[in-house]
DNA sequence: GCCAACGTTGGC
DNA sequence: GCCAACGTTGGC
């Protein structure tokens, strides 16, 4: 799950412990956020920064929340065709659970993973919200605990 | 339903 | 700041 650290980044989450994913404005990605389930985990991407990398990980505490951000007429989100009774965006919230001593970088993620299994290293993808395999996110893991 | 124009993302 | 690679909008 990518965020912009000067928008929301790790430490944000670190320090608030808890969040709702809001913002999410892709319907790939909405519908990538509605198949996670509670007690699923996920990695913090910090994207549009220098360098690129994984910072962290999360787990997904509550499924299928309504953006609240979508019907706030004062957020960058606000989404003029959603309404309570027919929101258009729903989301996740996630829990803290690690920051990483060491960020892995995209270069390493590249030098690392074939496009093939890992969307996020694949040119061109720009969706906020990816899938990873269990095989790459454990060959994560342990480059990180390495 | 097509597609040109436009807007956004995000690495570099 | 540039620009490739998207996604969305709206006229037709």
């Amino acid at each position: 799950m990518k965020s912009e650290p000067s928008a929301y980044g790790i430490d944000d989450l670190q320090r608030e412990k808890t969040t709702i994913w809001d913002g999410v404005r892709n319907y790939q990605a909405r519908n990538i956020l509605g198949e996670m389930e509670k007690g699923d985990l996920a990695f913090f991407y910090h994207s549009n920064c220098k360098p690129p990398a994984i910072v962290g990980l999360m787990e997904v505490i509550e499924t299928n929340i309504v953006d609240p951000t979508q019907l706030d007429r004062t957020s960058p989100y606000f989404d003029a065709k959603a309404t309570p009774e027919k929101p258009r965006w729903h989301t996740v919230k996630v829990k803290f659970t690690e920051k990483f001593a060491q960020p892995l970088s995209l270069e390493t993620l590249k030098q690392t993973f074939n496009p093939d299994d890992f969307l996020v290293v694949k040119k061109g993808n720009r969706l906020s919200v990816m899938p990873v395999n269990n095989t790459v996110a454990q060959e994560i893991l342990l480059l990180i605990r390495a």
